[in-house]
DNA sequence: ACCTGAACACCGTTCAAGT
DNA sequence: ACCTGAACACCGTTCAAGT
């Protein structure tokens, strides 16, 4: 996003700001859900006519591609960006801080992954994230897929555990969080599903980090595995 | 099928069934994605009035619930199935076979994700899956940890692969899709993003498929390390 | 029981006009 | 340049009425 050029200096009046803007579709989402974010609403938040807010957005979209864009920017990546740490240490640092960002607005999760996440910081965080896949001896082509592995494993994480939720509104702390899927599980019947009954009960124990850790680790095993001459270089 | 007399005269009599109205859905959803299918559009579609609609679903969202239960309801257990065939071999033909089911409607997926997937289907998949699982020596923890992580990795591929989709309706063939992602990544300046860009060159000559087995392998890789007690006494 | 027209409360977006 | 009211073409859903 551009800085707008100086000489085109205010008219009658500049009542808002692009970030305002952003910050009510946020807020609404937070409070309502994927779908709480209209044009209208925003335009009500921030106190002006709905078609006052195409003075800073071209369309609708503009606004959700903006609205991404800045939820991938507030990413710290000084946890990740130390090369002295191990990097499967950077990796974990990585994924969590990805997921602790975005499961703090989960009606915008469904936006994020509705389209390309293809602005700077998108960028700027894949970049990293292949840093640091070739600072563990990884080869490009090796790095490139397993970057694209790990997204995947971030954000598919991410999204099931939104679609899961009950309603909209910001997450529970994660001891009190009911889950859809994990209800529905136990709610079935042992002698249709006995398995899946049984897998319902062995979970039930568990908090989703946890979850969300081995199946990270169980990811990583597997890219090393597949890369070991280049790891053992690589030290640490 | 015989020339329809027209009833287009209010009748009492049931002129529909909830398959034709689904079926209206996912031609809708085919050709316009996945905000082609509003109720209207349907109702036209079927020739009813909108409200009409209504007599056959409480409402849209159990449209798409029974959509996405008939779509997961279209997977051929058959290929992953058989416990003669090596459980990794039935695991890849699962994952393959749910990603061409979904891939065939990509205008249905954001519904797929966007709500909890708890039909009698979509556990009776998950049943499969863990029985699997259950076959290559992992004790119910760990096959519960790896069903999920398999299943997000699955859902999570497809509906990434939609949302860099640049256009609704149908996938074109493999070979002359284009992908926003890499389309972005080769547009990147490689002076800010040099290793994406890298990435992106390294990538450029795959295909999605080999991309979404190789990762599938890493996980399964991962998975047998961390047990690997287990699946030598399971054999194959 | 099933379908209808009409209506309600929304939605994104465009347009002409006022400042 | 920025904001407004009004309008257009949608949306999901409800209601009273007709068969």
């Amino acid at each position: 996003m551009p800085v707008p050029a100086q000489r085109t200096r205010p008219g009658p009046r500049r009542a808002l700001t692009e970030d305002q803007i952003l910050d009510a579709a946020l807020t609404l989402l937070d409070a309502g859900g994927a779908n709480a974010a209209s044009v209208r609403a925003i335009a009500a938040q921030v106190g002006v006519a709905p078609n006052a807010v195409y003075t800073y957005f071209p369309d609708k979209a503009a606004i959700v591609k903006a609205l991404v864009e800045r939820l991938l920017g507030q990413v710290d990546h000084g946890v990740f960006i130390d090369r002295d740490q191990p990097w499967r240490q950077r990796v974990e640092a990585l994924a969590l801080e990805l997921r602790e960002r975005l499961s703090a607005h989960p009606g915008a999760v469904p936006l994020l992954i509705g389209g390309p996440m293809d602005g700077p910081h998108a960028l700027a965080l894949n970049e990293r994230l292949l840093e640091l896949l070739a600072d563990a001896g990884l080869n490009p082509t090796d790095a490139a897929r397993a970057s694209y592995l790990l997204i995947v494993y971030v954000f598919g994480s991410i999204a099931l555990e939104v679609a899961d939720l009950p309603q909209p509104g910001p997450l529970p702390p994660e001891s009190e969080r009911i889950d859809t899927r994990l209800d529905a599980f136990t709610a079935t019947p042992a002698e249709h599903y006995p398995r899946t009954a049984a897998a319902a009960a062995a979970m039930a124990g568990y908090i989703s980090t946890e979850q969300y850790l081995w199946g990270l680790r169980r990811m990583l095993d597997g890219i090393t595995a597949s890369t070991t001459a280049h790891t053992e270089a690589a030290g640490v």
